[in-house]
DNA sequence: AAGTGGTCTAGACCACTCG
DNA sequence: GAGTGGTCTAGACCACTTC
């Protein structure tokens, strides 16, 4: 499988945002002059210059050629799947252990999230990770009925899940949805962690599903601060004006039900 | 500026789907029905589906119709340029106060996310801001020359600095640069917030500019824990700009590389 | 085998920026 | 006024899912 012509361009302004040849605040070639260069069409290049967009290395407005804002890269948020990949991913050592793996039934918010009845039996499991040997995280999960036995079944050092879970199960994780705050470190944190008891712990709560949109797991994850941080992008898509003007309706067009 | 289609086709889904017209895990009308629907090209269609997919409300496969992800809907990211708007949004009554304004020479850190000389004559400013009357979060800004006048000439009271420079000085905010985690309140953050000194803090680090990319502020926001959540949604095949990043150079040297 | 989304093309008109 | 990005159209072929 080839890769995608406006990958391709993508990742040849991303290399070179990255190298400086356009620096922080620097102009962008046009479309039509990157269409030509790359043989490719006018829509083509936008899909790809739209990717490093959604990246936050470029903006755009109506009417000026694209600007840099970022020249760094930052690795794929497909990291944030894994916690085993992200620490491949900074050439760090990371081993797991699971503490507890319980079947017992779900609470509102546990059935609210992996979409199961109220009370249905879920697996909780209990992991305490760490990073070049320093313990630095610890997760807890609860996994849905149809997943049990397959985590009941994996070793007690297993390092990843979500790799098991693809490579034996076939079951792969494609959506993520995070909610990110800070909370104080509770007795089992503090012992686990080797860390001040009500001392500050970066919360990530994620639910993973699958391509399907079938949840996979919903797990707390508490890490020492000063371990990791969480980067977000955003550009404001519509620059609110100084002055408003009045809107311009559409006429003869229906509104069809959805 | 009349609304785009792909934008009204966009907000009707975005209402259906809310209103559980398709629940979570319901697949969506093929983009040919939808564009025959709607009486749109196929093209135009896509551009809609894609704003409700990086919004993380649907997900799709080659091959396969789209399935609804979630149904609630979510604030922007773009609540994040203002605490004011923020809690606008949520219906609280909001208000500040500065702590300090002061002109020092720039850090290192202060100069890069600012784009200007290490040492240029930057300006510091501090606030404390309250929700509903209790006081939830500190605020401690870094200002480009270019904007300290204006800065400093703002009542104290000021309740939105980002709406003040807009209004006055045609500044307007759009671009952020996320960094979130967690700290300890030292002594200043626990008096201000009426807090426990070494309690857990969400700290919201930021930097905030122009359409033209030129950096208008790099702020520290620290919230009492409880407060404030960060939330972000991811798909695999679509890149969203969320990356967790490791510290791993422990003790105080170096810009920390973005 | 039919349906569906992913990719790509080659046009078009408009709103906006910039010199 | 020329250049540029934002939006939209009407095709096309392919890879993949689904039945």
């Amino acid at each position: 499988m080839g890769t995608a012509r406006y990958q391709e361009i993508a990742a040849a302004l991303r290399q070179a945002i990255h190298l400086g040849e356009y620096p922080i605040g620097a102009r962008l070639p046009s479309e039509s002059e990157l269409a030509a260069r790359w043989s490719a069409s006018r829509g083509t290049v936008r899909q790809a210059v739209a990717l490093l967009a959604t990246e936050g290395l470029i903006g755009s407005r109506q009417g000026a050629r694209r600007v840099v804002l970022r020249q760094e890269l930052r690795h794929s948020f497909a990291d944030l799947y894994s916690f085993a990949q992200w620490a491949r991913g900074m050439g760090a050592e990371s081993t797991s252990r699971f503490l507890r793996r319980q079947r017992r039934p779900a609470t509102g918010e546990e059935a609210a999230r992996l979409a199961v009845p109220e009370g249905a039996e879920i697996l909780h499991a209990a992991r305490l990770r760490t990073l070049d040997g320093e313990p630095v995280m610890v997760e807890r999960t609860a996994y849905p009925p149809w997943l049990a036995q397959a985590i009941e079944e994996l070793p007690e050092d297993c390092v990843s899940i979500m790799d098991s879970l693809a490579a034996s199960d076939g079951v792969l994780p494609q959506y993520g949805d995070h909610l990110i705050d800070a909370v104080a470190a509770g007795s089992e944190d503090a012992r686990l962690l080797g860390y001040r008891r009500g001392g500050p712990l970066v919360r990530h709560r994620n639910l993973t599903s699958t391509p399907t949109g079938r949840p996979i797991g919903w797990s707390d994850d508490r890490y020492r601060a000063g371990s990791v941080s969480f980067n977000v992008s955003n550009a404001q898509t519509t620059v609110v004006p100084l002055v408003r003007r009045g809107d311009r309706s559409r006429p003869g067009r229906g509104l069809p039900r959805v």
